[in-house]
DNA sequence: GGCTCAGGGCCACTT
DNA sequence: AAGTGGCCCTGAGCC
């Protein structure tokens, strides 16, 4: 590594690079056993998960609802421990009602996207890695660069605020001109035009093509939130993605033009940032919007989707001083060179993950959040207020129903939750203006 | 038709 | 007595 050679020093990295049979249980840290229930967990947790289902166990905790949860305390109180299970993901719709033994049920094919997911990222991590994640101190210290030693202004600081990429087949490189904003609108009004023409399904906002039933026809369900989860899409795929894409890039790439920490990342950022738009593009209820007001809620609040969903990532998989990156790689967070804002930026990130855990933040409180964030009936240029609003109070409302219920011991869950939003907002603002340095300082030199 | 593996059940052990 | 967790049985889907 060209910095390591520079200063003499091996820099710290701290990667998980375990094979999946020494994978531990997002629950309780024990040793996996296989596929259970929706993901890969302990013998005792799936036992523990089955009988409270079956049996439809009610718990209550005696403490504060966030008992620790290892393999030695995991029996202390079941209350949090199943809690646990719901917030990493097990499915009580995969225990079977008529308790039929044997054969398969309807999550096999995700649980063979996910071990080809983990077999990219072994694959990742012993192909591209090894050249790769590296704390360089000059980037993270916010010294002096030298462009072609670091993040070059072409790929990685547009790339992190999503200017320039954008969602296959429509990608196409802008140049680095112009404020940010005004290329995001650029960018997205092509796609947009391009998207009407060529792909039709992708964003259908002409109000001649409505639904005849009106706004939001497609989710006139009972369940308002269940259409909304069932309608996500998968977190393996975004992480596949992302892999794919860094490996192409390093492909494209010489054994030695290694794409530095500092671009990775920003690569990182930008393929989930790409994600994020196209989940929203795909969203119904995004879609009932008209074009203009998708992409102004969206320019409000891309910065936010990004930390809200590196937020769910690391309470949903990252561990003790660990930053875990949506490639599935686990970096410390002790970057001792790190500047100021960066170093601040990580942990009040982790400070609010903390809270989060707290919580037993859930992936339906996830969803809803970022739909929360993404309805913001205050941004100004929004046309149909009211349509936004409407949206925004239904949002609410599904998540206030679904803490109330699976959360019944929890006074106010409801509550703290949407009392971290200002923490959301206020980090992304200070994720936009460190990359806006950043950009300056790469364009000055 | 054999293999795989994620369901369920059993039961010795612990609380 | 109720809960836990390691081990085994089962059977749909895959090759």
């Amino acid at each position: 590594n060209l910095l390591e050679d520079r200063i003499g020093v091996p820099l710290k990295t701290d990667i998980d690079t375990r094979p999946e049979s020494e994978e531990s249980c997002p629950v309780c840290g024990d040793r996996v056993s296989g596929y259970h229930y929706g993901l890969l967990t302990c013998e005792s947790c799936k036992g523990f998960f089955k009988r409270s289902v079956q049996n439809n166990k009610h718990y209550t905790c005696t403490e504060q609802q966030s008992c620790p949860m290892n393999r030695t305390q995991r029996k202390r109180c079941p209350y949090c421990r199943f809690q646990k299970c719901l917030a990493v993901g097990m499915k009580t719709e995969a225990v079977r009602a008529d308790r039929m033994r044997g054969g398969r049920n309807r999550f096999g094919p995700l649980y063979r996207r996910d071990r080809q997911i983990k077999l990219q990222r072994a694959d990742y991590q012993t192909n591209v890695a090894p050249y790769r994640i590296k704390m360089e101190t000059t980037i993270w210290h916010q010294s002096p660069l030298t462009p072609h030693d670091h993040y070059p202004a072409e790929l990685s600081l547009n790339a992190a605020m999503g200017l320039t990429s954008l969602p296959l087949p429509y990608s196409e490189q802008l140049p680095l001109t112009g404020h940010p904003q005004e290329k995001f609108s650029e960018t997205y009004t092509t796609r947009s035009t391009q998207a009407s023409s060529s792909n039709a399904n992708i964003v259908d906002c002409d109000p001649d093509h409505a639904s005849p039933l009106g706004p939001f026809s497609s989710f006139l369900t009972p369940n308002f939130l269940d259409a909304l989860i069932e309608s996500e899409q998968d977190e393996s795929q975004l992480c596949a993605k992302v892999l794919s894409s860094l490996q192409r890039e390093q492909a494209n790439r010489g054994k030695h033009d290694c794409l530095n920490t500092f671009s990775i990342m920003c690569k990182m950022a930008d393929q989930t940032l790409f994600g994020l738009v196209e989940w929203a593009r795909n969203s119904a209820l995004f879609k009932e919007l008209k074009v203009e007001d998708q992409m102004v809620l969206l320019q409000n609040c891309w910065s936010e989707l990004l930390v809200l969903d590196h937020l769910y990532r690391q309470v949903t998989y990252g561990k003790e001083g660990c930053v875990y990156l949506v490639t599935g790689q686990q970096v410390s967070t002790i970057i001792s060179q790190a500047g100021v804002t960066l170093s601040g930026l990580v942990s009040r990130t982790q400070d609010l993950v903390a809270k989060l855990k707290a919580l037993y933040f859930d992936r339906k409180e996830f969803v809803c959040l970022k739909y929360l964030v993404l309805f913001n009936p205050d941004v100004k240029a929004v046309l149909n207020r009211r349509q936004v609003e409407q949206t925004q109070e239904r949002v609410n409302r599904a998540l206030m129903e679904h803490t109330r219920q699976t959360h019944a011991g929890h006074a106010d869950k409801f509550g703290q939750l949407l009392l971290r939003l200002p923490e959301v907002r206020s980090i992304s603002l200070q994720v936009e203006e460190y990359l806006y340095q950043q950009m300056l300082h790469t364009k000055h030199n």
